[in-house]
DNA sequence: CATCGAAGTTGAAACCTTTCAATTCCGAGT
DNA sequence: ACTCGGAATTGAAAGGTTTCAACTTCGATG
């Protein structure tokens, strides 16, 4: 027997107006103006409501009204607690907004995004945050010139076409190898890739602006290109860096974001390699497990939450206010010493 | 300047079936029945909407053909790497069966647990996957009752009012004790908590059956209530455990998650406790991190992927199948011993 | 040359809610 | 007794898409 009945049509205002003996229109009066309508009717009504199981359609709703309650993160990796971070950040600011937020999850494929954002944009979402795969792509600003506000979140784009919120990479990569080069450090290791991508470039400019800055030869540091920014790929770069020789290999290294750190540090670790007296390890992101790591990492630290809170800020503020002009805001990354360098 | 014209009410299908000089009917032919139409009409119509910037109105699309084209997944927790990969699960086949998968996060509150499923429910997704902040939730009857598939993932309740997909904890508690005590530990602790918890209750009762299995005294089992299941959490377990004197002291600690077994691990060694020879861990879930742990974790296994994917083809059965059987599935875990238990 | 069928196209109806001008009702004020 | 004003209620119209029966065209068949 099967359980429910698929060809049951829900109940509609119409049921519930029949039902409670009352007009079509005051049964939407009890949803959205409950005040317009006497205690009684009201009474009436919701118990109407309750008995057929009226579920108001959204879609009707939304139609007729225009607009959506909701905003939408398409996320470019819901496994990187980085991300999962912003997107709690947004969360708390749709929150007070009263707006829902709905996640979407690219994994990283251009395709998936792409599908994402044309489902968005028919849904006629309040806003779409981003943080794509290719910022790039020539899809954000269709979406954006056929008028839903987009915000591109952890990236930035040669033109001005959007309001976008990043973090200054180029900063936090002088930060970084600042601090090794202040501790001694004459032989660093940049860590990370694939090269193409826009952190790798701009974290590796401001490393060598210090090296530079330093007065230090442009080849104290070494590039160790990985093919993804993950712990297993961290490793990897571990066992390239000890094939070196004593001589030419770097006692620091700079990875471009935590997990490759992480991944570094669990290969030093297991072939004895003493951290930090031996080799010291910088991180990226400050994800929390770079202070939960075996030794407690150094890392740049990002204001994630605030990456989110202040990107839906922006993505409402284009919604809402016929004044919008697009901004770039920019944060600033924050060096946290631990462990991993400090002996 | 404002930056784009909010009063620009965006093009309808009539717009363009007036700019490409066709029919109404033919414009949505093009766009649900590409073949029916000739040619050249299609691409008189294609070319209109793409000058018009023409984006189909899903609200009107859903609110006509009945149907929506997207499956929803309530998480607790999108910061839990376990809840990112049963999502990933779920994404895959959702996109085999050619619907978007769009994820809200909860956060452990109840509160935001259900005013996602109201909007869920009211945009009429094909169906709900949900991983409760309580699984005797009376609102998930209530969605199930009014005709939106509901499936609980992870979690498991009494009776049968819906499809459910989880993993045995009892029989998790047991492998892990199992494991503990066939290395010749007597004395264990076994951290984890609020004890309210489904999940704490029952991989607990499995431990407390493999130590009785055994013919050991119940009090071998040390029991270390935590306020969550967190890194932080883990480690101020570890202070705990370390203020017992020597005699009374575990040798071995069987953490209710990853998270909590990384924070344990993490004090032990800062606190130069040797891991495993002074105290063996195990945890729970076996999250990407375990592996790549300073001291690899010796862990649970769940197959959070399949549990995903199941949950989603359950759902999609109830969707679409008027023979549809509510099912109970539970899978089996798998201990995965490494280090942390291995000397 | 008449007929038939296939292919292409049309336009009205339906989906469900919200809005708003119009209407009814009722008690208070004169 | 009458008017007035406010509160409560009504019902038609609008919003954009899809569906489908009906219609037109045109080439092929008898």
């Amino acid at each position: 027997m099967p359980h429910r009945d698929l060809g049951a049509r829900s109940a509609s205002v119409k049921d519930v107006a029949a039902a409670a003996g009352v007009s079509l229109g005051t049964v939407s009066n009890v949803l959205n103006r409950p005040d317009r309508v006497s205690p009684e009717t009201r009474e009436k009504v919701q118990r109407a409501m309750l008995d057929l199981g009226f579920v108001r359609n959204e879609s009707a709703r939304q139609l007729r009204a225009g607009s959506s309650r909701t905003l939408a993160y398409v996320m470019l990796d819901a496994a990187n607690p980085f991300f999962t971070d912003v997107a709690s950040g947004i969360d708390e600011a749709a929150e007070s907004a009263d707006l829902s937020l709905v996640l979407c999850n690219s994994r990283n494929s251009a395709e998936r995004e792409l599908s994402h954002l044309a489902l968005l944009e028919q849904q006629r979402v309040q806003g779409i945050l981003v943080t794509p795969v290719d910022p790039e792509s020539p899809m954000l600003d269709e979406v954006a010139r056929r008028g839903t506000p987009v915000v591109v979140v952890d990236r930035t784009r040669a033109d001005q076409s959007f309001c976008s919120v990043a973090v200054d990479d180029v900063l936090g990569g002088r930060l970084a190898a600042e601090h090794l080069i202040d501790r001694g450090h004459t032989r660093i290791a940049y860590v990370g890739g694939p090269s193409h991508l826009g952190q790798f470039r701009d974290r590796l400019q401001g490393a060598r602006e210090a090296i530079a800055a330093a007065g230090m030869p442009e080849d104290s540091l070494n590039l160790v290109e990985t093919a993804a920014m993950t712990v297993v790929e961290g490793r990897e770069a571990g066992s390239r860096l000890a094939g070196l020789p004593a001589r030419r290999r770097p006692t620091a290294a700079f990875c471009v974001n935590d997990l490759l750190a992480l991944g570094l540090l669990q290969h030093a670790i297991t072939s004895g390699v003493r951290v930090p007296e031996e080799l010291a390890i910088v991180g990226y992101d400050d994800i929390e497990f770079a202070a939960a790591a075996a030794v407690p990492l150094t890392s740049v630290r990002q204001p994630r939450q605030l990456l989110g809170r202040t990107a839906a800020e922006l993505v409402l503020d284009e919604a809402t206010n016929a004044e919008h002009t697009h901004r770039q805001v920019l944060f600033t990354p924050e060096l946290v010493a631990r462990s991993s360098t400090l002996a």
